[in-house]
DNA sequence: CGTATGCTTGATGGTTATCAATTATGGTGG
DNA sequence: CCACCATAATTGATAACCATCAAGCATACG
């Protein structure tokens, strides 16, 4: 309840120069991917990239909601405090993902929004934005499309909440290992960018069952941890049985 | 799987005199209440006024999402079966509710939808609706509200989800009681319009849980049951210590 | 009046929350 | 470079809750 003690806000981000969305690594995920030249050529001149180090808060609850975000690189996440203390992660954003936009609604932040890595971002400010999708119908439905999007993955949690933790945790390595490694059939080795107590509130179970469920994976061959990375050995035969 | 069996779908429901929003019962509830005088004339010539009765469906998945639709009167269960064979409710919609948006930036339906009363319905053709939204802007932002809502409601199901069966049903039926009953003072006595099947895939427990569940509230007093009626007694005092 | 569907109840086992305690890890300052 | 601290991860024991299976009852509907 303290927030001072907590209160790792960035008072003043560095600000990346903008080098323009052509050399964005991240511009096939990003938005841009719906938009045709002319469109993406105005969200370029409104998009205005930063950069947070690891821990600092990027948004607050309770904030005026001004600006949604493009994740360039790192990880952010999102996240709130329950009336009852528990910490309900709204998610988590990969290179090339959008976030804010559950606030895109609201006049302020509905959550916390926390760089876990050193992370950078393109902000685009709400103001400007919508300027441009009163003229332009491509810059109008995205917005539907992306809340949508953020709708059909809510829907998935909900559904597979029912399951066992061990296979959540088997369907969220997965999807993260599809966000994290460039391609599929490269590389399935890397760190985990958030803690267990992270993970946990996002499958909205313990932090001991995390544990223990990871543990058992690592058992079975599922996976394999060495320091902190991690690596998915043979996760598509754990999840066949699942029906996804 | 024998899908001809359950085939309930209406050939050819029955059409409704459009008598004119200013004349239905639903309109402080209505998506009209999100726009002005001109708007809602314009909404109000694309709208289809249509009957269903109790067991019918109003579309179902696969079909191309040419429309979607606002509640006048009655009750609609808008659910999928999962790859595992379970039913997923994903919502029911009363009086003045707007459902079939989570399909709307979708080729075609995620879901079934099914009248569980005899229901009174408003249609509005994506098409025409389109053409709407990209000369008014009130209606652009509609849109993205209504999905912006949906989001928030199956969030809330995502965090009510770890709390206990009893928990989740006093919520279901508190919010039910506003929905259902005119004013929050009157008679909180209604008859639910789904099955416990229904509720206990809404909330993504067992049946025999919700049964259990009701009966516990029956004998503390919480609920009264007269033939298929339930009244509401004292639900506040149950919920208060729920942090909600 | 028979059948289908929904509802009710009991017994049992599995999964996870909970509480408690210990070990590891990373970062900081001396 | 090491000692120290805070945080994260681990492990064990126990109890609560719910799924599951099985069987019987109620209700509606033709």
């Amino acid at each position: 309840m303290n927030q001072s003690i907590d209160d790792r806000m960035n008072p003043n981000p560095g600000r990346a120069k903008n080098k323009g969305c052509e050399s964005c690594k991240t511009i096939k995920f990003c938005m841009n991917s719906w938009l045709d030249k002319n469109a993406v050529d105005a969200m370029e001149r409104i998009m205005k990239r930063k950069v947070f180090s690891a821990g600092r808060k990027i948004y607050r609850r309770g904030n005026p909601s001004q600006s949604f975000y493009v994740v360039q690189s790192g990880t952010v996440k999102v996240e709130r405090i329950l009336g009852d203390g528990r910490h309900y992660v709204h998610g988590f954003y990969h290179s090339g993902d959008v976030f804010g936009i559950e606030s895109f609604c609201h006049q302020s932040y509905c959550n916390d929004a926390t760089a876990l890595d050193d992370t950078q971002i393109c902000a685009i400010e709400r103001s400007q934005f919508e300027l441009l999708s009163a003229t332009n119908p491509q810059v109008q439905k995205m917005i539907s499309q992306l809340i949508s999007s953020e709708l059909r993955l809510i829907e998935k949690r909900l559904i597979d909440r029912h399951l066992d933790v061990e296979k959540q945790l088997l369907i969220f390595l997965h999807d993260l290992t599809k966000r994290c490694c460039e391609s599929f059939s490269e590389d399935r080795r890397f760190s985990l960018p958030m803690s267990q107590y992270d993970i946990a509130s996002y499958l909205g179970v313990r932090h001991e069952s995390v544990c223990r469920a990871l543990k058992k994976m690592q058992r079975q061959g599922v996976t394999q941890k060495k320091s902190k990375n991690i690596e998915i050995i043979n996760i598509d035969n754990a999840l066949s049985p699942l029906h996804l």
